[in-house]
DNA sequence: TGATAGGTTGAGCATGTGCTCAATCAGGAA
DNA sequence: TTCCTGATTGAGCACATGCTCAACCTATCA
């Protein structure tokens, strides 16, 4: 039915987030999108709910989007290595960065984002859990491994996109490979070595 | 002399900026604690110039307010590491996540905070430099490692103030130890260890 | 068919905010 | 004193943007 307009207006702002980010979207962009008039998206929402429930949506897509599908634990996380600093995780870490940074001073987007940052955090803690029940590398403390894992993660990914230092996209991924090799005690040089 | 309105101007929106994070400052804000008409800051700056500048000097200051000033570099990491996620950091940091997040869409606050990342850098490198020099630990890029060591840094940080992931800032401060301990060669138990 | 209810519309309101510009002021030169 | 130049002022403009609300559909029921 398209009488569902309620979805369609968090939809449509959705999209517009995952397009342009979280700031440049205004209540006029997301009823023109859902084809829809400016009062029904005030009918059904406030505009500070529905922007940090569609940044919750935009988020999730984005992971979806990013996440890795193959079959066992030391593929994933060979994937997620891959993957940690492509173009195509560039609209995932953006919006992120945003979203927590609003998050800050604005308890309907915090709210919002506390899910997806779980989720994020636990994806990663069950790869290493699995991967070590395998044998695959030593991992006694996953879900804490997974947050450290993360924060790097994180801390790189702002330098390679705001350019705060400078950091290569290749410099960025082979420290977060060493970083994941010496957390997980697999074989590889450690950081002193050029 | 009063006439240096411009200067004082600039310290007035570097000051606002220090206390209420850059986006909630006005021109009004600013020229009303300058104590001065709101054409005369329309007069020397542009708003976003302005902007950008104030929050360079605030950026300037908080890291001066935080940043070791021990007699030798071992002890100078201590102190780093002992303040890293102290409240008293607090405000640098915020600045910082909502800087670097500007920086990504302003080109004005990009330019502005290019100089503070680099000297955030530059002086935790220095630390790391000079201890390896005295023997204190091992540390053959230490340009390299302090990048590393900040980009932890950074998301924890992140994670501590936004609580996305929550982390304490007792047990961000471990991870950071134990990170830096791992970096430099230092005795410490490794990340397996409880 | 008419009545009722609830979804839907968008011009307009209220507010916020960067910036303009004619008017004003102050200090030095003549 | 008078004039002139450049600093300074702030009411008002232009624009952006979330939200209101009286009016308008449309489907359902009697």
């Amino acid at each position: 039915m398209t009488t569902d307009r309620r979805a369609a207006i968090l939809s449509a702002a959705a999209d517009l987030i995952r397009e342009n980010g979280v700031a440049a979207v205004r209540t006029r962009d997301v009823t023109a999108r859902a084809g829809v008039g400016i009062g029904l998206l005030n009918h059904y929402f406030k505009w500070c709910e529905l922007r940090a429930l569609a940044a919750e949506q935009a988020l999730w897509a984005e992971i979806d989007r990013v996440v890795p599908d193959a079959p066992t634990p030391d593929l994933q996380l060979d994937v997620y290595l891959t993957r940690a600093f492509g173009p195509d995780a560039d609209p995932l870490w953006r919006l992120w960065i945003e979203v927590t940074d609003l998050a800050m001073s604005d308890p309907d987007m915090a709210r919002a984002a506390e899910g997806c940052a779980e989720g994020i955090l636990d994806e990663l803690a069950a790869i290493l859990e699995q991967g070590a029940a395998k044998g695959h590398w030593h991992c006694p403390a996953p879900r804490a491994a997974a947050l450290r894992i993360f924060a790097f993660h994180d801390g790189l990914v702002g330098f390679v996109l705001t350019g705060l230092p400078k950091l290569e996209r290749a410099e960025a991924a082979k420290h977060l490979k060493r970083f994941v090799a010496l957390e997980l005690g697999l074989p590889q040089q450690g950081y002193g070595t050029p």
